[in-house]
DNA sequence: ATTTAATTCGTAATCATTCTTATTTGTGAG
DNA sequence: CTCACAAATAAGAATGATTACGAATTAAAT
């Protein structure tokens, strides 16, 4: 995924090209793991000094509306990361020092779906947490 | 569980009988789901109209610290339950609509450690979101 | 180029949680 | 039973993340 196609994918669906946007795509570009809203807001103050809390928080919500960006909440904190919607639904291992990601491409809602009927299932969360092995 | 055996396992950690820990155990025992710290506060403030965010949250802590409840968050929110330890690790569905809970026995964990070569594992959470049979 | 609706800025408000200090309370020893 | 001390609580202020709002700006369509 790059920023073009990111932006492409915005514009279908009616939303403007603006240069927060841009930015806020490159910094999930290049980075593969899961990052904290402040750390977006620091990031883009380096070349936009002025943008405030409401534009990244807003934007990546809405990043996350069209499927481009996945939420999780760590440390209460809300973090984001590019969705990689190349190979299907999957989870991650997720290190709690460096933050990188490593997907795991089995999802435990395949082995269960027999044990909750009645159950009317809306979402699931699986993530694993610990240290990758350059952390370890 | 009942209240006074959680209290007895207070007792042997060091920990003192006090009447606001008695209520909140009490309210754990009798609803079985996760309950928000303010909710925790509003019940309680009915007994003992002084109580202070303080009391509950260190309480809850040192609680899920022996083991007593076990915690997740929320849209937004921590959340507390009281931990059946009766049967041993699982998960749960957790009802969008009333806060009430269905232990699932399966743990993914048993289907993946072989993938997470180098990894080391600290931790996981797996649960399911969706509307209870009564809800839905 | 003009218009219009989306987007951003700047700041203030909100909400959950944590911290600080003084006071109160439970517990075990005498 | 009473005392002393450590532990627990109360009260309110502080923090930090998130959300909200009116005014100003900007992208994109005609």
């Amino acid at each position: 995924m790059n920023v073009e196609t990111a932006l492409q994918k915005l514009k279908e669906k009616g939303y403007k090209r603006t240069k927060q946007r841009e930015r806020i795509l490159e910094i999930f570009v290049n980075q593969d793991q899961y990052i904290a809203a402040k750390e977006i807001l620091k990031e883009i103050q380096t070349d936009f000094p002025g943008v405030s809390y409401d534009t990244i928080y807003r934007n990546l919500y809405m990043l996350t509306d069209v499927d481009l960006l996945e939420a999780t909440e760590l440390g209460g904190e809300k973090h984001f990361r590019l969705c990689c919607d190349t190979h299907g639904h999957h989870h991650h291992f997720i290190c709690t020092d460096c933050g990188k990601t490593k997907s795991i491409e089995f999802c435990p809602m395949d082995s269960i779906n027999e044990s909750l009927n009645g159950y009317d299932v809306e979402n699931h969360k699986f993530e694993i947490y610990g240290k990758c092995p350059q952390c370890h």
